[in-house]
DNA sequence: GAGAAATACGTAAACGTTTACGTAAAGCGA
DNA sequence: TCGCTTTACGTAAACGTTTACGTATTTCTC
């Protein structure tokens, strides 16, 4: 097996405690014991083991990470960005897919408690009482990302929805759109659904334009499908629709798809802005015009929060919302001349 | 802090080892007595501890997974794959994020090492020497996904890219296409260069159709901007070229947002064909026809065969190669009537 | 009903560390 | 040189489990 800080001892002829305290800097050793234990590290391959520091420090150096999906295109950019702050921060993440599934949520959490992690980011859903519960029996720090909590005080990570969904729709608006239709989320959604929509509508009536039932249909998930299925009902609803605000890429993409099938020329007919900037969002025709979130960075932010709350460096931790930003491509055209 | 097996056998007035026979389902006690130290652990809320459970098992029901990038479109799918199975297994995922980065791998590695893995999922990349010692002293099983090793033998899982080229490749000629061109990958990419720009050139040959140098561009990535510069190339090349296969989806699509920009119509004027079948290939438009790896079925069954392994179900793994399937959809038309 | 076998536990060592405490030697000021 | 502080270690307990082994009690077997 592995040699133990047992061997290293024997080898260098010197007692296992002051193997432990060269491996970690602490003080109280003559320079030439500690060359001549480095040499024995080097010589056996010593490497400290991690679970037997993590049981006695209570400290796993290890975070979990739960996500919806982590095939999404959404939750994969965030990881990269939380993996990467874990890292420079000496954690390791565990991944859980929750599949939005309470149950494994739930069950995944348990194992998070079994395993003594430090930390949890959790990522995209609504945190529910049972979540909460084991936030607290489990006594480490939790930060949400691209999520919030609408019952309890956790700090989260997102950009501000409702003017996302805002600054989307006057974009169109100073465009001279004045037919403006939005394929939404759901109502139930309190993070994504309810404030872009609540954007929409009050960018609609900011600049006296009429808003009614007819000019958003909602959708339980945010998919390519929805926006596809999306368009030819609101095109029902609003025949003059000239632009359009899709709660997520790739509805947008949904819907610049069935415009294509529809013989709706994009953007010269049919103006689309989406939101997310996926990395889709560039690759399709025409380019898509989106909302960004800095979803990379999101995740690089509450990856640092967390690793700061667990150092203890921060006792309470700061929610932050982060800049959204419009990104031009060629998706929408203008029907003033500016 | 958290309730430790002495609290519960305190508690329920027996020994830490009945508790731990009860927890564990071992034999040795009545009904009685388990009915008592069940309530206890109620009671309490006791959770075992994971960490001091693996440092006298050795085990820590944690695999580590390395991804040169975690948010690519192709390692977010076979995450989920290698996810699923794992948990299924009963195993936690570590995720690494290696950027491409030898410097990164070993460094993750190390950190493997320390936290003890049981195993390791090894992904898109090359198996350096450097990377194979590190395994060996490791003494736990690795499987590689979505790559193979040149000079290690180590079990994989992946489809054979060679006759995926082929495929593809003669999917185009049996539509009546003569003149086509290819957007590869690199001579210096043993995985997935090489063998798809063999794939393709003995398609070719045995069809009886020329080619040379000038029917393929190389690129050393495979993402969307290598595809978008490399059409004007290509159609420099081979002016004639009525259809395209390329290494990659986003290569593909890559061409086909180009074509758009040159107003070559995809695919009445250029039939593209791509290779990946990632969730974009359907989104774009028009959608495109590509061979399909089943990445998340390879994910799932890489991390089935490492649970296996781990588990000493099998000695020595066999690899696997994944059947792959040509997608049909808008993006290649037939010049003759079929 | 005596001996053997099975059952139902408890005791304590082990896993590989960290760290509080103890101690001998060295260094130092007067 | 004496007493004190500092340095350089070693000893052993602790972290929370699992498990080999021991032992008292019960259950069989004939």
């Amino acid at each position: 097996m592995n040699p133990t800080i047992k061997d290293v001892a024997k080898h260098a002829n010197v007692s296992i405690a002051t193997v432990s305290r060269i491996v970690n800097g602490l003080p109280g050793y003559s320079e030439e014991t500690k060359k001549k234990v480095q040499q024995s590290i080097e010589a056996l391959g010593y490497q400290p083991n991690a679970i037997a520091r993590g049981l006695i420090n209570k400290r796993t150096q290890t975070i979990g990470v739960l996500f919806p999906e982590v095939s999404g295109m959404l939750s994969s950019e965030v990881l990269e960005g939380v993996e990467n702050a874990a890292h420079d921060g000496g954690f390791s993440v565990i991944v859980c897919n929750t599949t939005s599934s309470g149950k494994r949520t739930v069950k995944y959490l348990r194992l998070l408690q079994e395993k003594r992690v430090d930390g949890i980011i959790f990522a995209s859903e609504d945190v529910k009482e049972e979540y909460y519960k084991i936030f607290e029996e489990m006594q480490v720090p939790v930060v949400l990302v691209s999520t919030a909590s609408t019952h309890y005080n956790l700090p989260f990570v997102r950009v501000n929805d409702y003017e996302g969904a805002f600054k989307a729709t006057e974009y169109l608006i100073q465009r001279g759109h004045t037919q403006i239709g939005m394929i939404g989320g759901s109502h139930h959604d309190p993070i994504a659904g309810v404030p872009r929509m609540q954007g929409f509508q009050e960018a609609l009536q900011k600049h006296g334009l009429p808003f009614s039932e007819n000019h958003v249909t909602t959708n339980e998930g945010y998919r390519f499908q929805n926006g596809k299925e999306s368009l030819p009902l609101l095109l029902k609803k609003l025949p003059n629709m000239t632009a359009l605000f899709a709660a997520s890429d790739e509805m947008a993409i949904g819907a610049m798809s069935a415009a294509h099938q529809l013989g709706i020329k994009v953007p010269e007919e049919l103006s689309i802005i989406g939101y997310d900037n996926l990395k889709i969002a560039e690759m399709c025709y025409p380019a898509l015009t989106t909302v960004s979130q800095p979803l990379k960075d999101m995740g690089q932010t509450a990856g640092e929060i967390l690793v700061n709350l667990i150092k203890g460096e921060q006792k309470e931790a700061e929610s932050r919302y982060m800049p959204f930003t419009i990104i031009e491509r060629q998706s929408v055209s203008a029907l003033n001349d500016k």
